[in-house]
RNA sequence: GCGGGGGUAACCAAGCGGCCAAAGGUGCAGGACUUAAGAUCCUGUUGCGCAGGCAUUCGUGGGUUCAAAUCCCAUCCCCCGCACCA
């Protein structure tokens, strides 16, 4: 150990005996296993501050449980699977400016090294190995002979097993499901293929279909309830319409709308045009109902939306009100109508408390619209929408389904109208235009023959539920949010054309999608120690049911795979030593997707026993305030942060800025501060060490070592829950200030020893220090310790009370002397007097027994011969300490009872030391004998807290 | 809109019914050490106060309580997710 802290050098050091050592390296035995995961990182990138966070809260927590004595298997692998880095590859090869300077600048590749990563095979290898490279780096306790990349021919047998398990579950289902579509790229596009409309989601609208003569005018709606309360159609005359064939049927729609309708699963075909106006003033009819209602002009009916044809629902929708208000007294002859339309009687069908029978006169009048035209229709229409979804209750107009809530009826009565054929669905975005990097504009395609996973089935919810259910989330506020989505959680089409990955074994056109292929591969770490042992084309379906599922005979998995039989069993006792993970922690932007699909998977495919026990969730990480991102910037990754500060700091800085889900926030400057305190951590360790330990335990030492008791506690119970935060802030802060008063008050005789605890307490956020000050003191490697366990016995309540009792006075005789500006000649310091002490503890104990009150803790004290010389100041004293003790919580309640402390002798021990602190001499005395007491301070003594005289 | 998280001193951030004017870190100011700088160590950092005190603070407004940053109600503001994308 050197006199200067050079990280680099120590964590070079200790990283590699770690390695020479394989200390990490798990294998069975007879302790209690911990089986701790981190999801593997997708290596599109170099890895980040964020991996930072979540992969060393990981490492702290493994190392944690190593040292409580568990067999920690901590593993990792690679992720490859999927698009980004077939696009990654297609870029760097094209040069693609952005992309260079992305890769260049923020990801910290040099130009000649990109030059060479032009396959999508390139860039895995590349970035597998800096990462890695990166986590070793950082000092991560990874058992690496089990890494492995999602892309390995033996890992794509992993993956194809489990499809056809799941499919012969009936877990993979075909079906159709919109996607965002390129109509010029013809493929899907994701979110950073878009230039604008990115926040624009899938709306699906309602599209009922009303009829004219054997044709159809299908309306999109929103709301399908009012389909009851329509009282006429609108057409814009102004627009062109189309006749269009529509899966048999012949459909007149915008002519946008028929480009849309191309893309969806419909046939459609187109027939011939119709003009807006040839349209206004037929007569359709209600598909539900039955009525007969005239089609109207109205001029603020887009062909955009929907299908360019609106139906009518005046009594609940502004527009349509506006729009029939607006044709009083206009000549309609030309269209045929001769009828006064503004009079058609309104229909109501929903009850909401804020508006009477006709929600959108009302609100139309509150907001005074002028017409159809008038922004303010936009608002009021929205909130109608909003009333009436949330409050609005369905009247007798509906038939069966009157009393029932707006907010529930949407789905039931779409599923109903569209069972009877007389509906449809429609796909719409939010937004518009959406518009695609090759500047096409975007529509919504129904991808069909589409291969699912059914997560929205319940009987498969139901067990993730259990399985959550049983389950540690943590922090356990967060286990609402994984219900949430449990329920929210619709059936997810599971495969691509495209990507890198593993084809569907049984439809090999499709690529199994990569969020599926990553949801039971923790299994898979237990197999990826024993790859040179066969060739992927032995690991046939009955390896993997034998020894992850305990299926079938070993004799006959060697007969069917080739694999020699010990092999076979060596694998399937690892898989029931290790498995379930006790442990997986993730940023929480997987809990929607990944951890969903890490439970589902794993309750569908394994046994309950094998089900996992934990999930922690942590934030992200901003820098310099700023959101990271690893396309535009900034960006920080984990390799330079090592270089930069050293592995150590990073970790400890990492752990201690933020708990749990809250986002971290890297701040160079801070992490500066963070270093020059691990700095003084080891030159503190490195005096301690090249020093010889003094003298007996005085009351500072005791105090010392009672302090070390607390902040082992609150250290091993914020890792028991993973509040790193707080257990930094008390294995390195809140000690290191102890330690600082600590020699400050001369203590010596338990530095050593407490060097000894401390270093063991620090060991899993700071490996390399720690190893390297161990050297020091056992020789041993610190991770192979015991961690730290509380002595309680050891906790010394008057040693705390004389040290409080000390450093208030410190802190009062120099506020004292601050406030009456002096340069003080002689202090004297008065202890409470015996009396009061009597009285305080006797007040106490009534309190306790809830039967304090000044009258009988009068007559208790006054029964006390020895009290009576003090009776004419005890009344005066009492009442204050009945006030004070009100405030007292009663933990402190009890010490004060039982702690018994000499103040007096307490006081003299710190003596020099207090004389030293305020330069000038301090005497200590009594209340009961003051001796000289020039201004009668020693009256004002008071227990804990001594009088004090200046002069 | 729905769901989740959050608003605390110059900043980050703990606390979630009583030793709370509020941990810890940072910044800032003063002091010690040093030829000096840096590092380190002390002290202070809402206001007032020439004896350890008093007054006012924890988004805003009410309420419960002997006692509220902490509990209840209302209200305002900020962040994240809402999917086929890793």
């Amino acid at each position: 150990m050197k006199d200067r802290y050079n990280p680099h050098e120590i964590e070079e050091k200790w990283q590699r005996r770690w390695a020479e050592s394989r200390i990490y390296e798990a294998e069975p035995d007879d302790r209690k296993k911990f089986f701790i995961t981190i999801p593997y990182p997708y290596l599109n990138g170099n890895l980040h501050a964020g991996h930072t966070r979540t992969f060393t809260i990981g490492d702290v927590i493994a190392r944690y449980k190593r040292m409580l004595g568990y067999n920690v298997l901590f593993p990792m692998g690679f992720h490859a699977t999927g698009t980004p880095i077939v696009g990654l590859a297609e870029q760097i090869q094209k040069k693609d400016p952005e992309t260079i300077r992305v890769y260049n600048k923020l990801h910290e590749i040099p130009v000649d090294v990109l030059d060479n990563i032009q396959s999508p095979e390139q860039i895995v290898e590349y970035f597998s190995r800096e990462a890695e490279a990166a986590m070793k780096n950082i000092g991560f306790s990874i058992d690496w002979r089990r890494k492995f990349t999602t892309t390995d021919p033996h890992y794509q047998k992993f993956i194809t097993w489990q499809f056809n398990l799941l499919q012969s579950k009936n877990r993979v289902v075909k079906g159709a499901h919109p996607v965002r579509w390129c109509p010029n790229d013809e493929n899907p596009v994701e979110d950073h293929d878009i230039l604008k409309g990115e926040d624009a989601t899938i709306i699906e609208y309602t599209l009922i279909k009303f009829k004219l003569d054997g044709e159809i005018l299908p309306c999109a709606t929103l709301r399908p309830e009012t389909v009851f309360g329509v009282t006429n159609l609108w057409v814009n005359p102004k627009n062109l319409h189309v006749k269009i064939k529509a899966s048999g049927e012949t459909w007149l729609v915008s002519k946008e709308a028929y480009e849309k309708l191309k893309f969806t699963d419909k046939k459609v075909e187109l027939i011939g045009e119709v003009s807006g106006e040839e349209l206004i003033g037929k007569k359709v009819e209600n598909p539900l109902t039955g009525a007969h209602v005239l089609i109207l002009p109205a001029s603020f009916v887009s062909p955009e939306n929907g299908s360019g044809i609106v139906m009518s629902v005046p009594a609940h929708a502004p527009y349509d009100y506006l729009a029939l208000r607006d044709l009083k007294g206009a000549d309609l002859t030309k269209y045929g109508i001769t009828e006064d339309v503004s009079s058609i009687p309104l229909i109501s069908l929903i009850k909401v408390p804020e508006y009477g029978t006709y929600p959108a006169v009302d609100a139309v009048t509150e907001l005074k619209v002028k017409d159809q035209k008038d922004p303010k229709a936009e608002e009021a229409t929205k909130l109608v929408y909003r009333r009436e979804f949330h409050g609005g209750v369905l009247t007798e107009t509906t038939g069966k389904y009157a009393g029932m809530p707006v907010s529930k009826i949407k789905d039931v009565l779409a599923r109903d109208l569209i069972d009877q054929g007389i509906a449809d669905v429609f796909y719409e975005f939010s937004e518009q235009p959406v518009i695609c990097r090759c500047g096409a504009t975007c529509v919504i395609k129904m991808v069909e023959n589409q291969w699912f996973l059914n997560y929205s089935d319940t009987s498969w919810k139901k067990q993730v539920y259990k399985c959550l259910g049983g389950m540690q989330i943590i922090p356990p506020e967060m286990r609402v949010d994984f219900e949430n989505k449990i329920d929210w959680l619709k059936d997810k089409a599971c495969a691509r054309r495209k990507g890198l990955g593993t084809r569907l074994p049984w439809d090999r056109e499709w690529m199994i999608e990569s969020l599926g292929d990553s949801t039971i591969y923790m299994s898979y770490y237990i197999i990826a120690k024993y790859l040179d042992k066969f060739e992927p084309g032995q690991l046939k379906e009955e390896f993997f049911n034998y020894c992850l599922l305990g299926e079938g005979k070993p004799e006959d998995v060697e007969a069917k795979t080739e694999i020699a039989l010990d092999i076979i069993e060596s694998i399937r006792s690892d898989f029931g030593y290790w498995y379930p993970v006790d442990l997986r922690t993730s940023g929480k932007d997987l809990i929607p997707n990944h951890l969903l699909f890490f439970l589902f998977h794993h309750v569908a495919i394994f046994p309950e026993f094998n089900w996992p026990r934990a999930i922690a969730i942590n934030g992200f990480v901003s820098l310099e305030g700023e959101k990271m991102s690893k396309s535009k910037g900034p960006l920080l990754t984990l390799k330079s942060a090592v270089k930069e500060f050293g592995a150590d700091v990073t970790r400890l800085y990492i752990l201690s800025t933020a708990e749990h889900v809250q986002d971290a926030d890297w701040r160079a400057a801070d992490v500066e501060a963070t270093r020059k305190q691990v700095e003084r951590f080891y030159k503190m360790a490195y005096d301690i060490i090249n020093e010889k330990d003094t003298g007996e335990l005085k009351l500072i030492d005791k105090w010392m070592l009672s302090r070390l008791q607390y902040r082992i506690r609150e250290t091993a119970e914020a890792l028991n829950k993973i509040q790193t935060r707080r257990s930094v802030q008390n294995a390195f802060y809140m000690l290191m200030n102890d330690m600082k008063w600590y020699e400050r008050r001369g203590g010596k005789a338990a530095r050593k020893q407490i060097l000894h605890t401390w270093v063991r307490l620090m060991a899993p956020f700071t490996p390399h220090i720690c190893d390297e000050i161990e050297e020091k003191l056992d020789g041993n490697f610190i991770s192979l310790s015991r961690f730290p366990e509380a002595d309680m016995s050891l906790i010394d309540k008057s040693a705390e009370f004389a040290e409080e009792i000390l450093s208030n006075t410190l802190r009062d005789i120099e506020e004292i002397i601050r406030l009456i500006k002096i340069k003080p000649k002689r202090i004297i310091l008065y202890t409470g007097a015996s009396w009061k002490k009597a009285v305080l503890k006797r007040a106490i104990m009534m309190k306790k027994e809830n039967t304090l009150d000044m009258k009988s803790l009068m007559n208790a004290l006054m029964s006390d011969p020895a009290m009576r010389a003090h009776a004419k100041e005890i009344p005066k004293y009492a009442q204050k300490v009945i006030t004070d003790i009100q405030g007292i919580d009663n933990e402190l309640m009890n010490s004060l009872v039982e702690v018994e402390l000499d103040e007096t002798s307490a006081l003299k021990e710190a003596l020099g030391f207090l004389s030293h602190e305020v330069e000038c001499n301090i005497e200590i005395y009594s209340a009961d004998a003051p001796g000289y007491d020039p201004q009668g301070k020693s009256r004002n003594a008071l227990p804990m807290r001594p009088a004090i005289y200046i002069e």
